[in-house]
DNA sequence: AGCACGCCGACT
DNA sequence: GTCGGCGTGCTC
């Protein structure tokens, strides 16, 4: 053994959480390694990435003969940086996963099965490309826009942005990256939006400003090859702008100056699998971490935002962390549409399209301008229901019904795929006069088509109706294309899941109508109503941008009409529905008043997930119970018994979760920390045989 | 999570 | 006689 040339290094390999190996492994090094540099090494029978976490200063305490050689390192790759590092440290204690599984997550896939060789060939196009930036004059800004861009400047941040629709928030994004960009020729701004294919439009106008060659996106659209490409552009900062989804939160930008967060309330940012990180906080975390200033925008801010962006007041709140900018003024767009209530207790019981509605469509058609209609659920109707014997069209593997699709005579569940041809008669009892109850967007696109059939376009046409939604839009290319065919006038009425309310600037439409939204008014989940009026606020800010006639409008279909939500729609005035929705989550101590994790427990049988997750709480208890400072985090923290999940079985795996919460997110932090011990104590043990997997969701959207 | 090894049913 | 089902166990 020649000892004296060897070194100890220890990586962080992709381990999952619960898979009993330790975070980092040590391997011997023929060379020494800085940390963050990329190996190769040998785990069991496979090759894997790795990433040097610290160059083994003390000698690992596992028998020498037990470590392994790296099988090589990555050269010519610039090691990543401290403050990567650090990131990813963070968000792996945070989001209680393995450091390796988060560092790996960040690194494009392609670079697992690169040589040397063909890195390098990589690395010399990459050095060889010019990223040259070319700032384009923007058009000039409004005193509002103007005085943001001040206080950006003036200020550290973190911002919230809050300005509604058409208030010009994106020039103000673009300002700053261009302010940032031009004080220092190697800086970096990092441009978040929700999803990256609903954003085209941002996408071409960033090209256009900064120059195509000094802007990469990432999302998870792109080939191997091209996200490989878009991270080393990044890596080495030849790239000045990174544009792209959660994922891009992650990336290695060692000049990082700027971090814009659009739409920032988009529950897209929140990671719903693996590591479940959320873009937003990471990004805040990053932000101070690094020295970058960190911009939020939003119409409706997420009420954590608005919470800690509130300003300090005469009862000695000092206020929130973050500095809100206010743009309250729509730029060269007509006035917010006028919000119209219509109360479905005085429409003919079942009705779906109500008299005035179908009156306002039609008035639409009549004058060539179109219309856009909301129904958040697609398909025909959401269940078949036999009147004799009560049967139910329920999936087999979920607990859930499955959905009726008129077009292909199917019953689908959304939830396992499950697909079967529609029965001609009750499979329970044999009733030939099984019906649809509810309605998708499938039904309503036909009654539209019914109650449209003897109106005419201005050119004397008949009605011309689409309809948009996950069905519609399966193929590649999809979306885009029947976008572009709204977008040309060729469509009159655009029927559609909340996916066409998203993004699409949509001119020549004058009236947007909500079908039924009630359902979110009295949901379980607390977050409903937030997302239910940012949704609706989005949709009404689809309307006319380009009216010139303030002719547009907004229709709700309610059988509450004087919920304050609708109140507050109507006036356009987030701050008064955000300051009511405050207020219930301060007293029923719900976030952001209080912490969230979930652990959620996976198994053939509910009581096995059950049981798992019970057993977890007691042993945690006792545990805490028994060590230095326990007692103070059992009484800050509440453990609730576990549950079934809102959908309770999904392909055959039944679903139980615990809620932890906590007003101190360090307390909830160690309870989650020792929890983890306790899972994998509790693991071995026969009496939860038939578990299947588990896992902590922090801070999650839905409990 | 991979990827092995390991012990029991229908196929060239 | 083999190919292959997924149950259990390990990875510095």
């Amino acid at each position: 053994m020649t000892a004296t040339t060897d070194h100890w290094i220890e990586v962080a390999v992709q381990t999952p959480a619960h898979s009993g190996v330790g975070d980092l492994l040590s391997y011997r090094s023929p060379v020494p390694l800085e940390t963050g540099s990329l190996v190769r090494v040998p785990l069991g029978r496979r090759e894997v990435l790795g990433v040097v976490w610290n160059n083994g200063l003390t000698a690992p305490d596992l028998p020498p003969q037990a470590l392994k050689d790296i099988a090589g390192a990555l050269e010519g790759l610039p090691p990543l940086d401290g403050r990567w590092c650090q990131l990813m440290a963070f968000a792996a204690q945070y989001y209680q996963r393995s450091l390796g599984e988060m560092a790996l997550s960040a690194l494009p896939p392609q670079l697992r099965d690169l040589d040397n060789i063909q890195l390098a060939r990589r690395l010399k196009k990459q050095t060889a490309a010019t990223y040259s930036l070319q700032i384009q004059p923007g058009p000039t800004l409004s005193t509002q826009q103007t005085q943001a861009l001040q206080q950006i400047a003036t200020h550290a941040g973190p911002f919230l942005l809050f300005g509604s629709t058409g208030s010009g928030k994106t020039e103000v994004y673009l300002h700053a990256v261009a302010q940032v960009l031009q004080a220092d020729d190697s800086a970096q701004a990092l441009i978040l939006v929700p999803e990256i294919n609903l954003t085209p439009q941002l996408e071409a106008r960033v090209r256009e400003r900064f120059g195509k060659d000094a802007v990469v996106s990432m999302h998870s659209g792109l080939t191997p090859a091209q996200r490989l490409k878009s991270w080393l552009a990044a890596h080495t900062g030849t790239a000045r702008i990174v544009l792209g989804t959660r994922m891009a939160v992650l990336a290695s930008m060692p000049q990082l100056q700027l971090i814009v967060v659009d739409e920032e309330h988009d529950p897209s940012y929140k990671q719903q699998e693996g590591a479940r990180y959320s873009a937003r906080d990471l990004a805040l975390y990053r932000g101070q971490q690094c020295g970058a200033r960190v911009l939020l925008g939003s119409a409706t801010p997420s009420l954590e935002s608005w919470h800690h962006s509130r300003p300090a007041d005469a009862d000695s709140d000092p206020g929130g962390r973050y500095l809100r900018l206010h743009m309250p003024a729509r730029i060269g767009a007509a006035p917010l549409p006028v919000v119209r209530r219509v109360d479905m207790n005085h429409q003919p019981r079942r009705t779906v399209l109500s008299a005035p509605l179908v009156q306002a469509i039609q008035a639409r058609v009549a004058k060539g301008e179109q219309s856009m209609l909301l129904l958040n659920r697609r398909g025909y109707a959401p269940v078949l229901y036999c009147a004799d014997c009560g049967w139910k069209s329920e999936c087999r593997h979920c607990s859930a019904f499955r959905v009726f699709h008129k077009i292909d005579r199917t019953l689908r569940c959304h939830h396992c795929g499950a697909t079967d041809r529609v029965p001609r008669a009750c499979p329970s009892c044999g009733n030939a006069d099984i019906a649809p109850l509810g309605r998708g967007t499938e039904q309503l696109e036909e009654q539209l088509a019914e109650l449209l059939s003897g109106v005419r376009r201005p050119d004397g046409q008949p009605v011309r109706i689409a309809r948009i939604d996950a069905d519609t839009t399966r193929l590649k290319g999809a979306l885009e294309s029947q976008l572009a065919a709204v977008h040309s006038g060729e469509v009159d009425v655009l029927v559609g899941t909340q996916m066409i309310a998203k993004g699409h600037d949509f001119r020549r439409i004058t009236l947007v109508a909500a079908i039924n939204p009630d359902s979110a008014l009295f949901s379980s989940d607390f977050r409903a109503p937030e997302r239910l009026f940012a949704l609706l606020m989005q949709a009404a800010g689809r309307a006319g941008r380009d009216a010139t006639q303030g002719e547009s409008e907004m229709l709700v279909q309610t059988f509450h009409p004087t919920h304050p939500l609708f109140e507050a729609l109507k006036r356009h005035d987030y701050p008064a529905f955000a300051a009511s929705e405050l207020a219930e989550r301060a007293t029923a101590s719900l976030p952001p008043f209080s912490h969230q994790a979930l652990l959620r427990a996976d198994a053939r049988e509910q009581a096995v997930a059950q049981g798992f997750l019970n057993a977890a709480r007691q042993t945690l208890e006792a545990w805490l119970g028994e060590e230095e400072g326990g007692a103070e985090v059992l009484e800050q923290v509440s453990l609730y018994p576990a549950v079934p999940m809102g959908l309770q079985k999904v392909a055959d795996v039944e679903r139980a979760q615990m809620l932890l919460e906590s007003p101190s997110r360090k307390h909830l932090h160690r309870a989650l920390s020792r929890l983890q011990d306790v899972l994998h104590t509790l693991r071995a043990d026969p009496a939860h045989k038939g578990l299947i997997r588990w896992l902590v969701d922090v801070d999650p959207q839905a409990i």
